[in-house]
DNA sequence: CCTACAAGTTAACCTTGGCTAAAATACTAG
DNA sequence: CTAGTATTTTAGCCAAGGTTAACTTGTAGG
């Protein structure tokens, strides 16, 4: 197992991209207020609590539909990650009445793991079929989407199906 | 070692039971094999390590423009965070080359910290003014943008770009 | 010059999410 | 039924990113 590829910043950092006319897009914003930038942060930091958790939970949720099962082994592989690090957070998925499940047997999801999986589903659905939209390759795009549903708003969401729903009628 | 493939056992069941989401998203998509499905999971983890590693070079940068000075008390103030916290993140940063300073006296990026905090501050951008041309709202544009700019690739970063560049060469 | 308050640091602790190695349990031939 | 392999769990480690509380340092006012 050799979970961590190599996608460094640091390495990617050198090789500045083309550029942006500056002029137009960056230091025209001035600071948003310190109390309003914060919310910003605590957004994000909010975010974080929860992403580990529904993608194990879609995981689980994508196993059961489409190998009828959902066990460890499979999600470490899936996660690219140690079976004991799954085992610890079913651990806790399962403290969090989200996963069910009785020791050394597979996996399932109760209501609320159910209904976390549904939503957690549909916004990557739509993200990914939104990038997808725009023109972005399959393979880079199920990657962002990947990184991207989490962070997107229930505003931003209906944007961007609105958006896919009218690039498909136009290209069909 | 034999490695005895547990895959094809379950492939006779075929229980396929339910059609929880709207057939629009319910996207006939198979899992993508575990490799790769592994990857986008690392390329997200791996974004998160320098994620807050970038938010904290981005907001010293903006700071040191618009105040002249970046003062820890400032950056725990706009971070939403304890300022034991914000000495804590940037005693990392230091050894990690990105900033400097002297002790109790306020924070300089070194060069590949302003490397960093140019390339950040451009994605930043790029992301938030898509997010607006697409038609999100300002404010829900702002939080949306903080998150996802992590998780964004350049190739979805350039379309993006040029969804934006094409938008506003429309409405002028 | 000295003192009080603001700002920065350090110490001690917590939770999460990784890891490896070893123990416990389940499964499948033979 | 038993042995051997596969899977799951447990134990012990680590780093990151939070917290509070206590300590140090910097800086203005009197």
């Amino acid at each position: 197992m050799l979970p961590y590829e190599h996608f460094g910043y640091i390495g990617a950092m050198t090789d500045s991209p083309n550029e942006v006319t500056p002029d137009r897009l960056s230091q025209a914003d001035a600071l948003p207020p310190s109390d309003q930038h914060a919310q910003q942060y605590a957004a994000v930091r909010n975010a974080h609590e929860t992403e580990l958790l529904e993608d194990y939970v879609e995981l689980i949720a994508d196993l059961l539909e489409h190998q009828g099962e959902a066990r460890s082994t499979d999600i470490a592989a899936r996660m690219g990650v140690s079976q004991a690090t799954v085992s610890k957070t079913v651990t806790r998925l399962k403290s969090l009445g989200l996963v069910s499940s009785k020791p050394y047997r597979s996996l399932f999801l109760t209501e609320k793991g159910e209904a976390m999986a549904a939503m957690s589903n549909q916004r990557h659905a739509i993200v990914l079929q939104f990038l997808r939209a725009l023109g972005v390759s399959d393979r880079i795009a199920r990657i962002d989407a990947e990184g991207m549903e989490h962070h997107v708003s229930q505003e931003t969401l209906d944007i961007m199906q609105r958006f896919t729903r009218e690039q498909e009628s136009r290209s069909s």
